[in-house]
DNA sequence: TATGAATGAGAGTTCATTCAT
DNA sequence: AATGAATGAACTCTCATTCAT
């Protein structure tokens, strides 16, 4: 929670023996992250148990509670990671583009290849929940998901699109915002029943919103 | 959870004592079934509290348990209810129409609107996760969500609609689920920061999306 | 429970309309005690469901509860009814003989007749346990049996049996009472494992401890 | 459970955190058994209150569980634990005999004086009532119940008895099941009215069944 | 730092009992 | 007298969290 606010500063004070203490604190700590973020998108936030997750990472409940504070810690360290770590990809994935046009496939491409990535996409729909359902922390958690947006890797990957991508009726801020919803629904939807919709068909489908969300309207 | 497969028959056979008791019941029931739809969509399966739920219905937790066998039985009651309920009212809605252009514009207009009813909306996302998270059930749910789609509501639903919307590459169905996921995408998307996304702005890109979606394909 | 300790009035005042509305309570009393002793057997007192009792009766719990105060006062008045038709039929076996050789013949045979009625036993075995376990309860009990004991009944028995069965070192309580745990011993033994201990082994080894608890030791 | 059938393993693996946390556990689990036998005595099974248990044992119910995993596994390994501590007693008192004549007489006290430790034998009441009632468990608790008394221990026993202990009529199984129910059946009785039958009479009863059993007959 | 035994609040569920009919 | 819906206390069991090691 703390962390999530003050995102700069890491958890703990600098240690007395740096190297090998710290290192290994990190190592448990990475695992634990990992681990959460395969129990919390397979059974979601409240049937999540702090157990699983340290099980999952190898460890056993001490070593959770010497790492993190509560399991709502654990949930919203693992969101600022999720989210720091999916934007900076797809900045790489704009600068390694040369022309706006490429870069606008290329955003079109993010978009549908994480159509696949389903542990990710139940994640981000498991942190909106969480937000909804904890309206003491709603506040904090969409200024969060604002600041990263807001920060220097967004503004730059806005910067990179192509005009016409950012003079449409609809606010960037609203297009995107849009893809992002849509891109859950259809996620789960595809999850829910793959028979009925697969993930091929979904991310045709998000690219043809995705373009009629782009383009220029009459 | 019988219900929900014998969804015919209703939950108990006639009774012996008939007006009074059962009048008293039906209410008691329909009472539980209300008060679950808000709570379930508040707080989520995992959290809701079966005391939260009867106390929202003005009665105890054991007249929940008089009329449910569990917190399931009355989730699954509860998917079965509002399924049927919102399937009606949509085929009522396009039997009102006289030409297929209409009935595809009440279409639209059904999906559009359903933007504004976060509370079923909500619903149907915790049905979806409910099923991908109880694997046992999950053959069931969508078997049943299946049968409510297949069923003559819903082909009377397609033959009305002109035939343009029934040609396009991806099949009917395929585009039925995707506006199904979508319409949930954006409604969590919403509801979670509703600043950035107004209900308004959502039900327009609900719309674009439609005709996107439904229009001819060069 | 009253009625247990007063024992001569029946439970209700003498009805406004005698006839039909009283033999129709009477019979229904009567399904549930009869019912009551199944499921008492089976289960014990503590695991017997008032609805089990109802439903084997034929009856909802509304008619338990118009004919029993609680669950402890059906326990109590089946037991009143056991124990007084039992010393019943132990005295009309007795009366039939024409010799005190016989008699006693006929009481041991009694005894051993009783391993084979597991219900009965079973029921014995929880009423013992239950005046154990409430204590407030357990005089009355006690005082319950010793009248029944006490009672013409048991006196006639008593004097109709030859002179030496009742001279021995052990009273004649004492010996009963013994004769009763080892009945009750024996039965559950048998029940828990009838490989190890059949019913005719249990019967044939109740006739030897009779025997060798009657006869004259030197 | 488990550790009723695989009697020799002890319940966890050897521990990676030895002494203290081990020696904790232990002492906790041992507790937790003694607080049991005295509630499951006293209450019954199913009256038995796992939070009472704890009480007793000056823990609380969360310790419990960190001990058993439910209510019927604290009981069969209760059930595995006395039985085990009560062979062994028999055994040592037998092998401190010289003559079989001296075993007889020891074994005819060995059950002679359980008549005073009404706990054990009530404990045995239950573990019995207990098997009747849960069918899908009977098998396992009598095979328990069999493999323990086939046990070396058991056969020690046996081999150690004068040769006209083992020739009679009965076999020596069914004279042995019989003399645990006769004990059984003596000890309720006593507990129940002890005015009618006190210990001592129920001791010196016993010691007459037991000759009687093990005597020649004609 | 990490372990895992222990805590204890809180959940779902059962069931004896009450009460309107 | 009998029904059965409803009550609510009490129970078993779970699990986030604490704490001795």
């Amino acid at each position: 929670m703390k962390r999530l606010l003050n995102a700069a500063s890491s958890r703990r004070e600098p240690r007395r023996h740096p190297n090998k203490h710290q290192q290994r604190s990190e190592a448990t700590r990475a695992k634990l992250l990992q681990a959460a973020q395969r129990i919390f998108a397979r059974d979601g936030f409240e049937a999540a148990r702090i157990e699983d997750i340290a099980a999952e990472a190898g460890h056993s409940r001490g070593a959770f509670y010497a790492n993190f504070h509560t399991k709502q810690d654990l949930f919203l360290a693992l969101l600022e990671q999720q989210v720091k770590e999916h934007s900076g990809k797809l900045l790489s994935a704009l600068e390694a583009c040369e022309t706006p046009e490429q870069r606008l496939e290329a955003l079109r491409e993010y978009y549908a290849k994480r159509i696949g990535d389903r542990r990710w996409v139940m994640l981000t729909l498991e942190f909106k929940l969480f937000a909804l359902r904890h309206s003491r922390l709603r506040p904090k958690l969409v200024e969060a998901h604002r600041r990263i947006r807001g920060s220097k890797n967004i503004e730059a990957i806005r910067s990179l699109l192509p005009a016409r991508a950012q003079c449409e009726l609809e606010t960037d801020g609203e297009r995107r915002a849009a893809l992002e919803g849509v891109l859950n629904g259809l996620v789960l939807e595809q999850a829910y029943d793959p028979k009925r919709l697969s993930e091929d068909q979904a991310a045709a489908i998000l690219r043809r919103i995705f373009d009629a969300l782009t383009e220029y309207r009459d």
